[in-house]
DNA sequence: GTGTTGAGTATTTTT
DNA sequence: TACTCAACAC
């Protein structure tokens, strides 16, 4: 028997109105997650439904795994329904589907490396530089033509190039080329990349309408977390897979929460949802449940600054709480010392796990110098999304052994593999296989193969690429017979490739490789009759084997505050809160601040009964820039804020540290030029742009000031406002 | 032709 | 720090 009795009266409702189209606007832990959950338990348990038959969408893959959980712990003897990302959802619906467009059921979901690396491929042969147009660049926009179904063709006017985001005719004249070779590629490999995935799904559900209605009969009950990130092709397939005769359809989401219009997602969504739907039930949820009073405080603070919003503050009936900490560090190295302390405290003094406290921050790489510190300090941690498992060059390479069994004509694999371990096939010689598959109308493995004969001038010596074909083969015979598992021991046995990463200084990697192979066992065990093709296909969209799960319980938790939307922790760290880090800006430039301050409030919101929030002075370890508090400080509540300062304690940290502490981050800018008077040779001072210097020569009002590289030494005015002198 | 080294440069967010 | 690119040694 379900227990609703922990429900208030809105989230009972949510729960259980089954019949008809519903929308939820609830705010942050006003329990939507735990609505949506209850629901989906609600109607298998209490209405009998059969699990096949409730598709639930999530944003995230980790959002997933969660409802998976939960919804197995309330029913444990329950087959879990299909729960996923609309990626993963289409990725089902396309095998089965996908032969109706022309591509074969078996095909490969090519990831950002190998998309990358396709790109340079396509750039080499069509003599482009990369310094034309970046390859990240051109997969932005090749994916902006795709998702907004952009004619290319008929690009005529600056403004439709500025949409793009190129800059001139000739650019186009590349990024059309790039496109075309680009699309080519992945048809005739079978491979789709990710807007495929959402792309095709669309196309044949507009176009087919049996299979529309297979699926729209397959599904009884459809439920959407985070509806406020979806875009337009994303709706349309949910409209695709709503059965007309019989709407079951139910949207949670949040206005404020808005953090992927970068991806498509729309203000009006909520509207068009009120359109398709007209006798949809609204319903509000604004009792928050999750956080203090003072947490909760600080988030709306934050959040009213944001004008293109309906207004709305978000209450709670919890306790006051502990007053939310700011830290201003005189380093990103003092910032993250400042965190590990207070960690370290809470778990001793305050009882809290590991696992109760997560740290955030705007991106991925500013993981770097909190990692080092809480390594140094012993306090166990997990780093979600930057580096996933199955993207991991070892695993990479192994996988792509292993599809080589399934497939020796994969030419991505094939190019991945052939001079890994070392066996002297470098690049010019890959570059001109290539050159003469794309010129004789073959494949890459067709040249390959051709390639040995000597009168097909590719190469001058085929020997190593014979000893590598030979390898291929004489691999594919032996693990023939063997299980997945075994095949791969088999591959690690042949090419060495243990001793590899030993000869690269890479033996720690060694311990993924046996958590690969524990993987494809599980994978067995799960499935005796399973093959090597079959795994791969089923780990498609995987990003962590379910062993690495483990080591995270009891972890402190690292990501991005686009991971964290959907999760809430008793602890909150949110880290470098600088200007220009977050808010992000690109050129110096920052670009959608609305958004960013949205960002923001998803992370603050993400704090149960704890919040700390966290800059740093000094210079950017990765850009030299120099560091100032984020304008999101400023505008918030500020006066439940315990302040609290860091740093200025180790001579060796001094030329990164300039930030006058005595100062309130409020009004950082005020205070260049205070001490702007005697300087003496060997002061060392800082630059707004050039960053920490030495004072080696004094004339007037002159400074000579000595600059790391690649300024060197600089003449500067004594009293200008972009030189601030150090406090001693 | 391949592999190594050093200098220079650039860093949103996810599937 | 990490990644690319050009220049050099084998």
């Amino acid at each position: 028997m379900l227990d609703l009795s922990k429900l208030n009266k809105h989230q009972l409702k949510a729960v259980t109105a089954t019949e008809g189209p519903i929308l939820v606007v609830a705010g942050a832990g006003t329990g939507k997650t735990r609505v949506l959950t209850m629901r989906v338990a609600y109607l298998i348990d209490e209405l009998g439904y059969d699990p096949q038959k409730i598709l639930a969408i999530t944003f995230t893959n980790k959002a997933a795994n969660e409802m998976r959980n939960r919804i197995a712990t309330l029913l444990p003897n329950v087959n879990v329904p299909w729960i996923g990302t609309y990626h993963a959802i289409c990725l089902k619906i396309l095998r089965k589907n996908v032969d109706t467009i022309g591509y074969s059921s078996n095909f490969t979901v090519i990831d950002d490396e190998d998309q990358s690396l396709l790109i340079r491929d396509i750039y080499k042969q069509g003599n482009i530089s990369q310094k034309d147009i970046k390859p990240a660049k051109m997969i932005g926009i090749i994916e902006k033509i795709k998702m907004n179904d952009v004619g290319v063709e008929t690009i005529s006017t600056m403004q439709q190039l500025k949409e793009l985001g190129i800059f001139s005719f000739e650019d186009l004249k590349i990024v059309k080329y790039v496109h075309q070779r680009y699309q080519a590629k992945l048809k005739s490999g079978n491979i789709l990349d990710f807007n495929d995935l959402l792309l095709f799904t669309h196309k044949i559900l507009k176009e087919n309408i049996d299979i529309r209605d297979y699926w729209q009969k397959h599904f009884h009950y459809i439920l959407v977390d985070e509806f406020q990130d979806t875009n337009i092709i994303q709706f349309e397939i949910l409209n695709y897979l709503i059965n007309p005769k019989q709407i079951n359809v139910f949207a949670v989401g949040d206005p404020d929460q808005t953090i992927y219009t970068w991806r498509g997602a729309y203000a009006n969504i909520f509207n068009d949802y009120l359109e398709s739907y007209k006798n949809t039930q609204v319903m509000i949820l604004d009792l928050n449940y999750r956080s203090t009073k003072n947490i909760l405080k600080v988030a709306n603070s934050l959040v009213s600054n944001n004008h293109e919003r309906i207004k709305k503050d978000l209450s709670t009936d919890n306790p006051q709480g502990v007053e939310v900490v700011f830290c201003k560090s005189d380093s990103q190295y003092y910032e993250a010392s400042f965190i590990c302390q207070q960690i370290i405290e809470l778990v001793k003094k305050e009882k809290y796990q590991y696992s109760d406290i997560a740290i955030l921050y705007r991106s991925n790489y500013l993981s770097r110098f909190i990692e080092q510190e809480l390594m140094s300090n012993s306090i166990p941690y997990y780093i979600y999304g930057s580096l996933k498992f199955y993207q991991r060059m070892e695993i990479k390479d192994l996988l792509a052994y292993l599809r080589l069994m399934a497939d020796d004509q994969n030419e991505i694999a094939l190019k991945r593999v052939i001079n890994v371990p070392r066996r002297n096939i470098g690049e010019v010689t890959i570059d001109r296989v290539s050159e003469y598959a794309r010129k004789n109308n073959m494949t890459f493995a067709q040249a390959l193969a051709l390639s040995l004969r000597m009168d097909v001038e590719i190469t001058w010596s085929p020997n190593p690429i014979m000893q590598f074909l030979k390898l291929i083969h004489q691999l594919k015979e032996n693990t023939q017979k063997l299980s997945p598992s075994k095949a791969l021991q088999e591959i690690i046995k042949v090419t060495k490739y243990q001793e590899y990463l030993a000869s690269l200084d890479f033996e720690s990697r060694w311990d993924n490789v046996n958590e690969l192979i524990a993987a494809i066992e599980y994978y067995e065990a799960k499935n005796p009759e399973g093959t090597i093709e079959g795994y791969l296909q089923e780990i498609t969209l995987y990003t962590d084997p379910t062993e690495i799960k483990k080591a995270r319980d009891q972890s402190v938790s690292l990501m991005t505050v686009h991971v964290a939307k959907g999760s809430e922790y008793r602890v909150i760290f949110l880290a470098a809160l600088n200007e220009g880090i977050f808010p992000v800006a690109i050129n110096g430039q920052t670009t959608n601040l609305e958004e960013e301050r949205r960002i923001a409030y998803v992370a603050l919101t993400r704090a149960m009964e704890r919040l700390y929030l966290t800059c740093s002075a000094g210079h950017s370890f990765v850009t030299n820039a120099p560091l100032y508090p984020s304008r999101f400080i400023k505008e918030m509540d500020t006066k439940n804020l315990k302040v609290v300062e860091q740093g200025m304690k180790s001579i060796s940290d001094v030329d990164l540290s300039w930030y006058d502490s005595k100062s309130p981050a409020t009004n950082f800018e005020d205070n260049y030029n205070k001490d702007a008077v005697a300087f003496q040779i060997g002061d060392t001072i800082a630059h707004v742009v050039f960053g920490a210097g030495v004072i080696v020569g004094i004339k007037e009002n002159l400074l000579d000031i000595a600059f790391k590289a690649p300024y060197g030494v600089k003449t500067l005015v004594k009293n200008h406002k972009a030189i601030k002198r150090m406090k001693s």
